[in-house]
DNA sequence: GTGAAAGCGCTAACAA
DNA sequence: TTGTTAGCGCTTTCAC
């Protein structure tokens, strides 16, 4: 492929006939260049194909205007919104992103931080990590750290961004009490970091609204349509069935679904059903799955926005930033029976 | 947050008492290096907290052991595990993986290319690209760049990876026909790169199983569910009702299902339906939906052992990888009634 | 307006 | 086995 040397600025200065200070000085727009020398660069520039080398300037600059994210797991779909909106800001704030993802396993996770630490990212935003915390408070101590979506994170100098879980399962079991439900089961998560306060959400929702004698939770490892489906079995098996169910999350939901079809059951004529991440999923037609979403691409406003802050004055409490999930009411929802 | 000042190699080596060069010479675990002095290094390592600096080394070394992927859209579920090939096989041959996302927009991916080509990235792979032919080409002049997933780009210097679309859709044809179907109608895309193939597989294992009068395709811009829900409610307006249909992809086989529901048909006693990509949804047990699956971690393999070896070796012929698409029979498709 | 020179943190000859 | 030195490509004083 015979690929040629890549031309350095050297090279642009030499063709052009001038120092490779003016070249510098052109290249980053600055004001004091005659316009004879500035078109002379210009064209070596163009001529030789010039890239400027983002390596060396790094170092020089002692900054590399990026910012590293770990993506724990590339296949949960939550993350590519947040990512849109990491992106989204970052180019309005002048940085770069470099993503690095770690398979969902903790130590690709603690391989893949290391790296970005190596490669100097001035920042370093993580969605919902797997890894142990000290291994965040490790990398807190030479960058400044952001968390997206895990609560049980708290540390010094670790800024969080999360949506408030609680609140959301509340949103949507508020919805079911509205339409009248009463009898509101939950199908709830094993050891994600997000089981307990949805679960918990639920429960105080029910409590508040004097139903905590209904309260039903149904709890395994629901998180896969699998899952949602034995939990929405094991539900349909107690009495009085319940009319309305809330989910972990979408997958369950859409599990639970296939477990109410094969019982011979409506939905929502029968059993109503609420999902929660408003995922892809949720919005295709056929299923068009009520669902509690969180504010994917806000967060990653947030979560960029707050390392930028701490890249620049650096000093500050821990900010934990907790966003306000919306419910989205599909076709799954309805009066029961 | 008072990040202080990261320790170098200088630092190192003044605490341990030794030079530079020692300091870097154990870092790089080289043999000729007493114990006592590669002690004390390791020693003032852990103390101070060092880690390398990637930047430094890079530019020394000319090189950065890093291979750029551009991911045009986060959202689209065949990157994930396309991507995790691409990880897998470059932590095996040392190297480490840059992702850049184009959020689906011509102009962004060329800005990603762009940064990624600065950070002097040693390779370039390119998942479903849009953007022109001509950026890609201006790419491969300064590093070998491999295109996954786009069959029209030929370029000399590009090397791709593709599975045939022609062949997927083909098997599901194949496969209909031997269910004893002959009414198989085509829900086709519109102008994304992968519809021509895929609807001229159908067409041409219409034809050679004699059935090439049955021809009938539904042709918009289905690629949504909402986009399949229209190209199915077209078909069924026709006479004869096909018995089949295969559609672009999962999403729109799932808006195809939809119509079906509301047409009061049932899938797969009145209507057996195919979909392509073998998606996430597909798998999803209340849709259980047989899809055409490409080998999406061995195309991740394959693309960056593409640009491994033109790193290494540089000149040959551009090489174009076709792999092999699989059926996966799940519970959408059944004899016609 | 423009150029010369120093130096960012590291590696790689080459000397010792 | 270890240290000295030069230099990777760039920015940035500081002279001129």
């Amino acid at each position: 492929m015979n690929l040629a040397r890549r031309p350095t600025i050297h090279d642009v200065a030499e063709r052009a006939g001038v120092s490779k200070s003016l070249v510098s000085l052109v290249l980053r727009g600055a004001p004091n260049v005659s316009d004879r020398r500035r078109a002379a660069v210009a064209q070596a520039v163009t001529d030789l194909g010039y890239r400027p080398n983002a390596v060396a300037r790094s170092l020089v600059e002692q900054r590399t205007r990026t910012v590293g994210v770990l993506v724990s797991n590339l296949h949960n779909p939550f993350f590519a919104e947040v990512v849109d909106g990491l992106q989204e800001q970052a180019t309005e704030l002048g940085y770069r992103v470099l993503l690095g993802s770690g398979n969902g396993l903790s130590v690709r996770e603690e391989e893949t931080v290391e790296a970005l630490l190596e490669l100097r990212v001035e920042g370093l935003v993580m969605l919902n990590p797997v890894l142990d915390a000290w291994v965040v408070d490790d990398a807190s101590r030479s960058v400044p750290v952001v968390v997206v979506g895990r609560h049980d994170l708290r540390l010094l100098r670790v800024d969080t961004v999360s949506s408030d879980d609680a609140r959301g399962t509340a949103l949507a079991v508020e919805h079911l009490i509205g339409l009248g439900h009463r009898h509101i089961a939950h199908i709830a998560a094993g050891r994600v970091a997000a089981a307990d306060p949805r679960r918990q959400g639920y429960e105080a929702a029910m409590r508040r609204a004097g139903l905590g004698a209904q309260i039903r939770v149904s709890s395994g490892d629901y998180t896969t349509d699998e899952g949602g489906y034995e939990g929405m079995t094991k539900l349909l098996a107690e009495r009085p069935r319940p009319t309305a169910v809330l989910a972990h999350n979408d997958l369950a939901a859409v599990g639970a679904m296939g477990a109410l079809d094969d019982a011979g059951l409506r939905v929502p004529d029968d059993v109503s059903l609420v999902g929660y991440d408003n995922s892809y999923l949720a919005g295709v037609r056929h299923l068009s799955l009520t669902s509690v979403s969180q504010p994917r691409l806000e967060m990653g406003h947030l979560a960029l926005t707050a390392v930028h802050e701490r890249i620049d004055n650096s000093d500050g409490p821990a900010r934990n930033d907790v966003l306000e999930p919306v419910l989205v009411v599909r076709a799954t929802t309805a009066p029961p029976h």
